[in-house]
RNA sequence: UCCUCAGUAGCUCAGUUGGUUAGAGCAUCUGACUGUUAAUCAGAGGGUCACUGGUUCAAGUCCAGUCUGAGGAGCCA
């Protein structure tokens, strides 16, 4: 067996004085000659191994660059250096893999954000990137243990669909038809009978459809998977194929939704503050560094850990669409025409508006209830005022909308209604009103869109520096 | 899709009213040093100034178009 080593976190955690340690990893500097600072990508912290001057032969030592991979056998022992409480010296040293430093495009110093999304493949061997993405994985981890905890289903709701029914957004369209010369009907359209699924196919925008029919059978279910919108989007916070987490519960309304929703981000911020903190600590550094750069009027109040923390400690805002229109025209930016655009009962509000709640008005997140059923989906449950349906939104500072969600409408008469003045065909979505009319019940869900949740954990600001290799207009590289 | 800004060495950037052979720091390479923490010191190499076209005696610099990137807006998660 070739693996029988220890990982960097373990070692760094162990007394002086053991033996045959082996240690695998990338070198992150050489210096002197003398100290390797390996990393193997279980933490930040690098292992100093010593190669003791005169032990090792100079053609070695020079194989020795910055990412060269690395087998080190030796000795733990107490650091004569301040840096580190131990250290590994080194018996022998076996060269994995060279890099060649000259064409390596990493260098040992501070590199943009903006260049290392153009190498995108190396960038996990950084620091930031590093804890970016254990922290991504400690999220991911932490929302099935909240859901499995909860009794709540996972399921996999299919990537491919037909149903362009939710209107969610513009999409991708799936087909095995030529390009240059597609079967035509008789009226000189594209003949998708001839498609592979005998029907025009798309990437799935929404898994929630068919959530709902998990939910109205095993009470409550949850989606983690990917989405895909091809609207051409060129923001910090979208990506054309992202990754979104749906549950659904039945016998739940709009407040059981709510507290749902409160108590998941809760958890999973939770967790990651018991288990990831050497990463959070970096991440707060670097965007108390990062925000140095900014005038004093845009950096943050709170720093990273403090933001978690507070958004632990407190709960969230709960007002209605009608009380948040409230006080914007009752705000001093309002007054003073501070917005660029109408606020009125009835609008879809504007980032500006959204920001001005979250980060002036209340400055902790808040969740936004009863909007006006015009600028809603058709599955949202028509309110007894005839003007509102049961939705919710939460905002939260920096990001803008993390989750969007509601009570669903269960009564097939309003639903089929509704779909009627929305011109959508009831025939296409037979089987989702099948739920309707076959044991229908009180039911609710939201969908959280999983990079914003890394965004607002990490303290990243561009979403496409937290999911591996981002796909968005004119860009799909790796 | 719209608005704004940017593109010069591997990276981060400077480059004046258009004017000789386009610079710096870091990185890399070579040498020195050897308990260093992004080691230090000395030296060297490294450029299709995004691309295409135009104006001009002369363009990194001015103009037009294209491409790419960033920020903001819209759409949304």
């Amino acid at each position: 067996m070739f693996n029988k080593r220890i990982k960097i976190k373990e070692l760094l955690l162990q007394p002086a004085g053991q033996k045959d340690i082996v240690v695998m990893g990338w070198v992150r500097t050489f210096r002197n000659n003398q100290f390797i600072a390996l990393n193997d990508g279980s933490t930040n912290t690098n292992i100093q191994v010593v190669a003791p001057l005169g032990q090792f032969d100079d053609e070695l030592l020079k194989r020795i660059t910055t990412s060269a991979s690395l087998k080190i056998t030796g000795e733990l022992v107490s650091s004569q250096g301040k840096g580190q409480s131990v250290e590994l010296v080194a018996h022998t040293i076996e060269v994995l893999g060279e890099s060649d430093a000259e064409k390596y495009p990493l260098q040992p110093k501070k590199h943009s954000l903006e260049f290392l999304r153009e190498i995108a493949h190396l960038r996990f061997r950084t620091n930031t990137f590093g804890s970016v993405f254990r922290v991504r994985h400690a999220l991911a981890f932490a929302i099935h243990q909240f859901f499995h905890e909860k009794g709540f289903l996972y399921m996999h709701t299919p990537i491919v669909t037909a149903s362009d029914a939710e209107g969610a957004g513009e999409m991708f369209r799936v087909t095995t038809l030529p390009f240059d010369n597609p079967p035509r009907d008789e009226n000189g359209a594209i003949d998708f009978k001839e498609d592979f699924f005998g029907r025009s196919t798309n990437l799935t925008v929404s898994g929630q459809l068919e959530g709902e029919l998990g939910a109205t059978a095993f009470g409550e279910i949850y989606t983690f998977g990917p989405t895909f919108r091809a609207e051409n989007s060129n923001t910090t916070r979208h990506l054309a194929e992202f990754w979104m987490i749906e549950p659904e519960m039945a016998f739940s309304d709009l407040e059981d939704n709510m507290n749902l929703a409160e108590s998941f981000i809760k958890y999973i911020i939770g967790f990651v503050m018991q288990h990831n903190m050497e990463d959070l600590t970096f991440l707060d550094q670097r965007l108390a560094e990062e925000e140095k750069q900014l005038p004093a009027d845009k950096r943050s109040e709170m720093g990273l850990i403090d933001k978690l923390r507070f958004v632990l400690d407190n709960d969230f805002e709960r007002i209605t669409y009608t009380e948040a229109i409230d006080i914007l025209l009752n705000s001093p930016a309002y007054k003073k025409k501070k917005f660029q655009y109408e606020v009125k009962w009835g609008i879809d509000m504007q980032s500006e508006h959204e920001r001005y709640l979250v980060e002036k008005h209340f400055k902790k997140p808040v969740i936004v209830t009863n909007y006006p059923k015009d600028i809603k989906a058709f599955y949202m449950r028509q309110n007894d005022d005839g003007k509102t349906v049961a939705a919710m939104d939460i905002l939260a500072p920096g990001i803008g909308e993390i989750v969007g969600g509601s009570q669903r409408e269960e009564r097939l008469a309003l639903l089929t209604a509704r779909m009627k003045d929305m011109h959508i065909a009831e025939e296409e979505l037979w089987w989702y009103l099948d739920t309707r009319r076959f044991g229908t019940v009180p039911h609710a869900g939201f969908g959280l869109g999983f990079e914003r949740m890394v965004l607002f954990v990490t303290g990243m600001t561009n979403i496409r520096d937290v999911i591996a290799f981002p796909r968005t207009p004119k860009s799909a590289e790796f």
